[in-house]
DNA sequence: TAAATATATGAGAAATTTTTCATATCATGA
DNA sequence: TCATGATATGAAAAATTTCTCATATATTTA
């Protein structure tokens, strides 16, 4: 099921669906890290650390630049802050439990 | 694995992670619909429509009127047209090829 | 060049999400 | 009140995604 600006949106979406990656984009809006440092932020191994960047890397959420052996991610423009301004403004106002919303929700 | 503001964005996210939500969300662009209407428009069952309204539902992403027997759907805010504004920009900028991006995005 | 450090990758297991199918509910008109 | 049309719901099957574990690669330093 295929479909123009709904497809690319989907791509666009998934990828930040998931609570790893949200992490790493919220620490990286502090400021840029190596993997060292989002293991320990998040608490993960580094397999799983590792295998979420490369979805956010792919998308362009992220870029990468290497220093010695390290890699220094860091957000990639301000998508993310966008993204994120925009979800505090929903929530906010037509969500204020934050995901444990009423079943319903007519005018 | 719960945090804050992440946590938020993941609830939010995974709602919008979907082609079917976001086919339906980009039908209620154009003018408010019902049920059989979506159904028509996406050609997918019935059970399937109604399935995936419920989470766009539950986090105010549109909000229903009932008419007779039908329910209108309509979206909630603006939410979404900002969202879709900024995916294009994104894609846009940093991933022409929308989801078929390259490996790597070094500075 | 061997060892150590930092990070990436592949494959299978585990967990989650989506889809389908059968059935339930609810409003309307005969 | 019965039949019909419109939509919702629950449970199980199917599909997808995430996570883990073992291993690989690349860079630096001894």
């Amino acid at each position: 099921m295929k479909r123009g600006l709904s497809q690319t949106c989907y791509v666009f979406f998934s990828v930040i669906s998931n609570p790893t990656r949200l992490a790493i984009l919220e620490g990286l809006l502090g400021q840029p890290m190596n993997v060292s440092q989002m293991i320990e932020r998040l608490k993960q191994n580094q397999s799983m650390i590792s295998h979420n960047l490369r979805p956010l890397l792919r998308c362009g959420f992220i870029k990468v630049e290497r220093r010695g052996k390290e890699r220094i991610y860091s957000l990639n423009g301000d998508t993310v802050e966008h993204l994120f301004k925009i979800v505090e403004n929903h929530s906010r106002k037509y969500c204020p439990t934050m995901g444990v919303c009423p079943q319903r929700r007519t005018k």
